[in-house]
DNA sequence: GGTAGACTTCAACACCGTTGAAGTTCAACG
DNA sequence: CGTTGAACTTCAACGGTGTTGAAGTCTACC
């Protein structure tokens, strides 16, 4: 059976979602596909652009339609939900597209639509561009980690008991009992204030959490434009 | 020679300065040290670990003599600025600091401080923690891409000819050519906002692009106060 | 039908993180 | 001083990784 360079990367994204990035191999994207080890060499010189292949089909369709009407508030909102959409859509999103360090067509396009309606906001070009920055900043970081508590990688490891004369003994890796952990390490004098927002550190609510920072950054570059901000309802 | 743990900490740390996150080795550190293979693994569990370490390390003294009497958002504007510091402090700090997923004693160091400086401002608990965040994905990302601008980790690559069908060509990968791959990559047509904003896409001034989108965030906080915001100079 | 290119196979290379058993050094103690 | 036990290192290996290149097979077109 013969092989295409969009089969080599849908089999990719398929196998992502059942083993994760770190358990992400060729080999065994090649047994996935019935193929010896060596067929996807031809479709993709390097498992690197195989990655930065996958990161930007995740983004497919992420600017399309977008109505250029609406205000730019609105613009902006949606594209970020959209990438964030894209991000989780598949099993450790987030950290695939902060690997591929360039942008492809579909991550040119969310960044042109979103430098577009901040450009139609009213910002000056140095202020749309850098602002674009920070709303992508922000939704890869918030997807990263939304998708780290999900599921950890694979592994985490502990120090032996000697080497940390910082004084710090580290509960184990791995399982999901992630705010356990983070409760067994907080400490009621030199984290009151951890503690005192302990509930809310471990992020039950993903959407509602992602929301507040957006609307907070949108807040923002309202609060900076040359003209009156419009305000959010 | 005997080796402590910190010892081992303190080599993988200026080796990774020497030769990057990505070819940051387990045999290269024990042959810096001039020390067999195995015997870092006495000191430290695993990789993961001695990479937690590191990160948690480099932010050292992050938190350390912070005036609590100043104003919420010089607080938080010197904790941001301390953070970016010390991820630049070391070549992909950024990145280190990413993958290492838990907290340690530095970390938590950080976040307690920006916590309480975001209680101090009136703040309710949940905003409180989700605007920390929120700060905390900004500064990580600003500089993972400032330090992926400086000095691209090893490799890129291009597909082959075949294989995609999305129709783009790209430029072969690596070099510190990064504006140069991306204006190349820009479509006038397709990318005028990206164009007409393109000089200031590659972060010429990176500690301007961070106080920027800083303020911005700032700004934003305020905006969302309980009480009437404390207008920024 | 033959030829050129697309595509695959197969075997290897040079690494990687990790492990475990055996050995060595060192500090404390009787 | 001698012994003992723990701290620490060595050495050799295991299984796995990305990547390469030469050789082979298939397919589409002239």
């Amino acid at each position: 059976m013969r092989l295409s360079g969009s089969d080599v990367r849908a089999a990719a994204l398929d196998l992502l979602d059942e083993v994760g990035l770190d358990r992400l191999t060729m080999r065994g994207l090649a047994t996935a596909l019935g193929v010896q080890n060596g067929a996807t060499y031809w479709h993709f010189k390097s498992k690197q652009a195989l990655l930065e292949a996958m990161a930007d089909a995740m983004l497919a369709g992420v600017a399309d339609d977008l109505s250029p009407l609406a205000p730019w508030d609105r613009r902006v909102a949606e594209l970020a939900h959209r990438l964030r959409r894209a991000l989780l859509s598949r099993r450790d999103g987030g950290r695939l597209f902060a690997t591929s360090f360039f942008p492809l067509p579909n991550a040119l396009a969310y960044g042109e639509a979103l430098v577009g309606a901040l450009l139609g906001a009213g910002l000056p070009a140095r202020d749309a561009a850098w602002t674009a920055d920070t709303v992508t900043y922000y939704v890869v970081g918030h997807a990263t980690e939304e998708q780290l508590a999900a599921g950890p990688p694979a592994s985490a490891g502990l120090p032996n008991s000697a080497g940390l004369p910082d004084g710090a003994d580290l509960p184990d890796g791995g399982g999901p009992a992630d705010s356990a952990r983070l409760a067994a390490a907080l400490h009621p004098t030199r984290h009151p204030s951890l503690i005192a927002v302990g509930e809310h550190l471990s992020a039950p609510h993903p959407a509602e959490h992602f929301d507040h920072g957006l609307t907070l950054i949108i807040a923002g570059i309202a609060a900076r434009l040359p003209t009156q901000p419009t305000p959010p309802a």
